[in-house]
DNA sequence: ATGATTTCCTGTAGGC
DNA sequence: TGCCTACAGGAAATCA
């Protein structure tokens, strides 16, 4: 699933193509979930320069030249990718942008549409969308910062790093990764956490998405660079879809459990579980 | 308000 | 082989 290290090698790979661009055509799909819903999105963008493309959190963002912003979340199996014109689209073509001077056209793919688009003003989409609940971005503040944002909430952990209102970014993959890297157990409750170990979880993450962002993100499901390339990092992954398999710390199974939802994987030995709950 | 649960979706995996 | 069902999960909506 797209998270943190996926959305960032996405726009990465995006940006020297479409950033300075004047968009020359736009459409979408009535199926598209999209804010305003009356169909003024592909309107609003035709004929706007795209000026810099951005993430926060898992948010993709795109500002424009009349100060508007393009907001696009890929969800669980949104994939934006730059095709060659004369390629026609596959299944499930929800946006299609098209830039001057490109023989390539933007497309988001949504098999799942779970993923969702918006265009308005920066405080307009912070309204709409998660945007504006989001916690602190990783990779842009030391881990002691981190590590007061975690300790200041009552929330398990794994339901903490799955909310991003504390820490933005990790999603299902990247929560269970720097857990068992930090040796804790996502039930721990975050406010009952040591100094120590909430500097060591938010260090753990930050290692962890920036090592995926440098192995091009992880490709589990649907999820492709902008080019259509696979990631590497889950060929990385300790824990994550690995149930069953020995632990790489200690040998012991990987046993996958259930917390706020979720499938959570982690080793028991490693991992020790709180006291109650 | 806060936290927990449900809902939205369809491709894929597994069972028979 | 092919049909069928269960399952996956991010974030918004809904519930308690």
């Amino acid at each position: 699933m797209p998270e943190l290290p996926e959305v960032e090698t996405v726009v990465r790979g995006l940006q020297p193509h479409v950033e300075g661009r004047l968009v020359t055509h736009a459409r979408r799909s009535k199926l598209l979930r999209a804010l305003p819903s009356r169909g003024k999105v592909a309107r609003g963008l035709a004929q706007r320069r795209l000026d810099r493309l951005w993430r926060r959190g898992k948010y993709l963002l795109g500002d424009l030249d009349d100060g508007r912003t393009l907001l696009v979340h890929l969800g669980m199996s949104g994939q934006l990718v730059l095709e060659p014109l004369e390629t026609g689209p596959r299944r499930h073509m929800h946006l299609a942008l098209r830039f001057e001077g490109l023989e390539a056209e933007l497309r988001f793919y949504d098999p799942r549409r779970f993923g969702r688009v918006a265009l308005g003003g920066i405080d307009e989409l912070a309204e709409w969308t998660g945007l504006g609940s989001l916690g602190l971005e990783p990779l842009e503040h030391d881990a002691g910062e981190i590590a007061t944002a975690i300790r200041s909430r009552s929330k398990r952990l794994k339901a903490l790093l799955l909310e991003g209102t504390a820490v933005a970014g990790a999603g299902n993959i990247y929560a269970d990764e720097s857990l068992f890297r930090a040796g804790l157990h996502p039930l721990r409750v975050a406010s009952s956490l040591t100094r120590r170990e909430a500097v060591c979880l938010a260090g753990e993450l930050q290692g962890v998405l920036r090592e995926a962002i440098s192995g091009g993100g992880s490709t589990i499901g649907d999820y492709v660079r902008h080019d259509g390339r696979r990631g590497g990092f889950q060929e990385e992954h300790l824990v994550y879809g690995r149930a069953g398999r020995p632990c790489p710390r200690c040998g012991r199974k990987i046993r996958r459990l259930e917390v706020a939802g979720r499938g959570t994987h982690i080793c028991t030995r490693c991992q020790r579980a709180p006291r109650k709950s």
